[in-house]
DNA sequence: AATGAAAGTTGTAGGGT
DNA sequence: ACCCTACAACTTTCATT
């Protein structure tokens, strides 16, 4: 009940009430009480617009690698990247990098400041490796709820 | 004036009229109008509710490299995984890679059973790499509205 | 937990500046 | 483009089962 409620909701975040009882079969009341306690225990984190990022200019994604051996220098990297717009994700990655960022700019040009005047100018960080993103076949928020069929 | 509407619903998908309107100093009507011109020029391209990953279940972030010499995999390989909710996105990029995914799975067991029932059942498929995603310090859907001080 | 109805807010469309 | 108004739709609370 609940996931599916979750289901509609990360579909489309504006879904009224009225429509989401009908889907579910509750009360529009009911529907209320549960939602709003999916957002009580954290389950929704947030309701948010999308953003198309060639509408916004952004037309270059990248992820990029980055690596160090001073254990110092994740402190200052952390705080850097939390505060760049730019950086969308950044994971702490197993393998031979420390950390994976995904990053959205306008151009090459851009992509290329980036490196030399964000990352570059944290001290200590020795290797990157920047693979550009030609075409994104699919990019969805939207999380599963059922288990798949391939894993019972 | 439109970014900082964009901003603001990146931000909260459903800050009311109201408050957009007393944040940009607008009538309420205006706010109307120029969002609604945002969802019909494709800047907005929708609303959805954000689910916490952990509360959903799904522990394990991982980025699976895909690998393919045979050019006649691409189409079937697509179509596989776009059909997959555990594939968040998959990206077409550059270096010694065909495509780079994100995946969201509960445990390194079901993992294990999506690289063998998933994505080695799609014929041709010759190598894979996958990193696991120790912590994720940044992740945010938000898109920069404005050019940094770090490029001008 | 779920329901129906009342009361308060908000979204939206119209005409006007 | 922007604003004001009015009505419809929606959210939220509350008493009840």
């Amino acid at each position: 009940m609940d996931r599916h409620l979750v289901d509609l909701l990360q579909r489309n975040g504006q879904t009224s009430y009225a429509e989401l009882s009908k889907a579910v079969g509750l009360a529009v009341s009911s529907v209320n009480d549960r939602v709003r306690k999916l957002v009580e225990r954290g389950v929704i984190t947030g309701y948010h617009a999308h953003v198309s990022p060639e509408a916004a200019g952004l037309d270059l994604l990248a992820f990029v690698f980055i690596g160090w051996s001073d254990p110092e220098v994740a402190a200052p990297f952390l705080e850097r990247i939390g505060s760049e717009p730019a950086v969308q994700e950044a994971h702490h990655v197993t393998g031979q990098w420390n950390y994976l960022l995904k990053v959205r700019v306008r151009t090459t040009r851009m992509l290329e400041a980036f490196l030399a005047n964000v990352i570059k100018a944290i001290p200590g960080i020795q290797r990157t490796e920047t693979l550009i993103v030609l075409s994104s076949a699919k990019e969805t928020m939207a999380l599963p709820t059922a288990l798949p069929d391939w894993f019972k």
